[in-house]
DNA sequence: GACAGTATGTGACAAATGTAATAAGGTTAC
DNA sequence: GTAACCTTATTACATTTGTCACATACTGTC
């Protein structure tokens, strides 16, 4: 397995290096101190897997990340971190990248490079606790738990597009008053407010009381 | 590393069960056909990790996640499945599980077993996949590109947590008249026609056209 | 059959929302 | 200094939205 190494801290990528290296399955092709060297040296070796830092100096890892995944959407990228930023991760995830781990237990990182340049993805303990709260719910199903009824749920759905009540009157050949009382009953169901609080419960979760 | 198997089909556990046995580090100390039995077995074992599948005869892998993961949010559990609904691994993901495999690849299995099992998370190529799409977006960042300045940037996060203008005003101290037309500008950028479709591209980045 | 629930509709009304025109003070950039 | 832009505001107006009250009809269940 062919891996560069990028950290701002000659201490961390040294440290890294030796210590998969003992693994007599990993190589170490490539070590460089900032985001631009982590394009660069990307590529030139084309790695099995290339293991950033996100903060550096010029160019951030996520940044890198961008700029290498978008030239090439097979790239495997594992971030390291200190910080739990909920916004790293979330652009971490939509840029595409395979693993995000936190700079502790080192013991984890080899066994995770495994995974990773098998393909799948490998998240750390505390980000995958994160997840949950980051995913849209946009489960109909959910919806039956609060007492809603078939039509009143597509009701729901069509809000939580965007649709006018014209426009859903239109889709389900209602009347646009029905709709409105559909709308009504929902928002009395779920304790909210308006169709745009109910758009936002749909994709989050989100109940205000 | 003590793992517990739960599948549908025997044959399939049986194999699973040989698989992994050949790791010397790992041994299997129950198995099981159904989602009642996952519940039971993980009551009795605590292994470190349940390797279940979802689709079964009377209780799904997702439900038993749901139960086992409600008494015991520590357990371990790594999912298998020959199918890639977007709901399934959503209300997986909400309850907490640890992995999401497609039932595919069994040298993988091995491998993500021992991440799971240190606390990480595992997802299969594929899983990964979607994950983007899954994701809330909620970044102030991708506002900038779309050319939104500060205040308005401001207002669209507002917008997007359910308040109403007069809310908004409030929280930002400006008049309702400002924050509607603010609210004007962001949806002429945007080519959006009201704070619903708004909340829904704050959270989705769906846009219309 | 009576009753509850869902599905559907109407009409009227108040409040919230979005648009447009217009204005003035501030910053920045060339 | 002037053009471009951001911030803030006001007024007036049209539209959309949400609520309420009420009505009909079709399901079931007890």
């Amino acid at each position: 397995m062919r891996i560069v190494i990028v950290d701002d801290d000659v201490f961390v990528t040294g440290a890294l290096k030796t210590i998969l290296e003992a693994n007599e399955d990993m190589t170490v092709v490539g070590t460089g101190a900032d985001g631009k060297d982590a394009v660069t040296l990307y590529q030139s070796y084309r790695p099995d897997v290339l293991l950033m830092d996100i903060r550096m100096k010029e160019m951030s890892g996520l940044e890198a990340s961008k700029e290498i995944l978008s030239s090439d959407q097979e790239a495997r990228i594992l971030l390291l971190t200190t910080f739990l930023d909920d916004e790293y991760i979330v652009k971490a995830l939509k840029y595409g990248v395979k693993g995000y781990l936190l700079k502790q237990d080192y013991a984890c990182i080899a066994q995770a490079l495994r995974a990773v340049c098998m393909g799948q993805s490998v998240f750390g303990t505390e980000i995958t606790a994160k997840l949950p709260g980051l995913l849209n719910t946009k489960s109909a199903s959910d919806l039956k738990e609060y007492g809603l009824s078939g039509k009143e749920q597509e009701v729901a759905a069509l809000v939580a597009e965007g649709f006018s009540n014209k426009e859903i009157a239109g889709e389900m050949f209602l009347s646009e008053g029905t709709v409105r009382n559909y709308i009504s009953g929902i928002l009395e169901k779920l304790g909210l407010r308006d169709r745009t609080q109910l758009a936002v419960f749909y994709l989050t979760g989100k109940l205000w009381e």
